[in-house]
RNA sequence: GGCGCCGUAGCCAAGUGGUAAGGCGGAGGUCUGCAAAACCUCUAUUCAGCGGUUCGAACCCGCUCGGCGCCUCCA
């Protein structure tokens, strides 16, 4: 089987291929930078991570680029409420989105260019909408102009005959011909400040959806692979970008366009309000480890709403201390002669593991594979059959299937600042152990479950961990 | 008004026509000085409810109940 997507233009599985055989490209709508992203951004992002890995580990060459969003009506507000310059406003939350996303181990992008880098790629766009007769000029704005689109509305399957005009719809915009349309490019106005180019269009600034098309087009080419996004963007931002996109390339935007449902936090839209609301640094704040933000906010299928419980820390823990005994496991394991069955097992759980990826992304059911895997792992370790080639290949496995997950590479590798302390208490009470001398033996390891340190008797060594 | 989604064990969550994955939690057992970890067994005769189609339905169809999304701010 090989890998089948979702694609939200025909709401059909379609077998993948891409646009050149072996590379694919992608374009994944980032953040814009007003604010700190959350963690429903960041299910998102996660989500664009997930499909490149699992792209990789497909032997695909994956070219992935994501945009930042740098101008628009919230970085202008922001900046200018402090006085500063947009530049120096949005560097700021461009710094804290990489950071967040370093720690839940979203892995680096081809590219991620920001649109005010890129006014004369959009200038160009509109000037060539509007020699095609799609846009048109008010008021120094210019704006897109629906009727001239015939498919409008496609993506989303909205009619456009009937949609309720004039209930969502921003009253101010009267000086467009239709309600409906929107704009390209923003003319100048007061509360704007500093922030304004000079262009051949005028003063003013772009429209939100035009540097995805500009910029994608720039980057990628007419009719790239994977458009990716959260569902709320695929009406009005993605079938704007189809519209001005393909109104001057006349061919597909892009291949296939793929949707992730939104993240509910505690059963509910995340929301300031509601006390829901949060991102990655306030999670890390509360004691949540990288992994296991990165845990939660990928379990369940990506077509389906997510629900990010803040008590399923302690389930999601556990799950984690799965993967990380398994692997001290097979560390420790002092047998021989399972070759033959080992890779049986790989065979069989990869091959799931494969399957479920293929299958439109069915990440939950990868999991099992791997869950499956770990459980034959742990009782190749307990019958004995675990030797140094073997734990040489079951390891490889593991990191062959964490290459798409992503959690081990998480794994504070740092040196704990307690440890020589720790190992002497251990010391202490292997020393107490081997005379016999039980109860000085349990008051030592008392003393260390007291520090939060747990430790197992391997064969041979014990090892221990922070709980 | 239009388009669409969801309801599976105590909790999380796959499966979407062939007889209920996986994780957490819980019960019992093996191993261990005792633990921890691991392993084994058990933990949904049943998939919101009611009808229908079918040899066969959690999956298809209809209705009902309950939650929710989109229809120019939004990941």
């Amino acid at each position: 089987m090989a890998l089948k997507l979702y694609n939200t233009l025909t709401r059909k599985v379609e077998p993948f291929a891409p646009r050149d055989p072996g590379k694919v490209t992608m374009y994944t709508c980032g953040p814009t930078v007003y604010a700190r992203a959350h963690i429903g951004n960041f299910r998102t992002f996660l989500v664009s991570d997930l499909l490149r890995r699992y792209l990789a580990y497909s032997g695909y060459d994956v070219n992935w680029v994501m945009n930042l969003t740098d101008i628009d009506d919230k970085t202008i507000k922001g900046a200018n409420a402090e006085g500063i310059s947009l530049r120096e406003f949005t560097d700021r939350f461009i710094k804290s989105f990489h950071d967040d996303r370093k720690t839940i181990g979203i892995l680096d992008a081809n590219l991620y260019p920001r649109a005010t880098e890129h006014i004369p790629e959009m200038v160009k766009m509109v000037e060539d909408l509007i020699e095609a007769k799609h846009a048109y000029v008010t008021d120094g704005s210019a704006y897109f102009k629906i009727d001239s689109f015939p498919t409008y509305g496609q993506l989303a399957r909205l009619n456009m005959e009937e949609l309720r005009v004039g209930e969502r719809v921003a009253s101010d915009e009267y000086e467009k011909e239709d309600v409906r349309d929107f704009a390209l490019w923003k003319n100048w106005e007061e509360v704007d400040g500093p922030v304004g180019w000079e262009t051949s269009l005028g003063k003013g600034r772009p429209g939100w959806h035009l540097e995805c098309s500009a910029m994608s087009l720039k980057y990628l080419g007419k009719g790239f692979d994977i458009h990716l996004g959260g569902v709320d963007l695929i009406f009005p931002h993605h079938q704007n970008e189809i519209a001005q996109t393909e109104g001057v390339t006349h061919e597909p935007l892009a291949r296939y366009w793929v949707h992730s449902e939104h993240l509910l936090v505690d059963g509910q839209k995340m929301s300031k309000s509601l006390g829901n609301f949060y991102t990655v640094t306030d999670l890390i704040e509360k004691g949540w480890k990288p992994r296991e933000i990165r845990y939660g906010l990928l379990s369940g299928h990506y077509r389906q709403r997510t629900n990010f419980q803040a008590s399923g820390l302690d389930s999601i823990k556990q799950a984690l201390a799965r993967f990380e005994a398994c692997a001290v496991n097979l560390e420790h394991s002092a047998g021989q002669g399972g070759m033959s069955e080992l890779k049986d097992t790989i065979a069989q759980r990869e091959q799931e593991f494969r399957d479920a990826f293929d299958d439109d992304l069915n990440y939950p059911e990868a999991l099992a594979a791997i869950f499956n895997f770990v459980r034959d792992a742990n009782t190749l370790c307990q019958d004995k059959k675990i030797g140094k080639p073997e734990q040489e290949l079951a390891m490889e496995t593991m990191r062959r299937f964490d290459s798409v997950l992503g959690y081990l590479d998480l794994q504070q590798e740092t040196a704990d600042p307690e440890s020589a302390e720790i190992e002497s208490l251990i010391e202490a009470r292997n020393e107490a152990r081997k005379s016999k001398n039980w109860s000085e033996a349990d008051r030592a390891r008392d003393a260390l479950t007291e520090r939060g340190i747990i430790i197992e008797d391997r064969a041979g060594k014990t090892v221990w961990r922070r709980k």
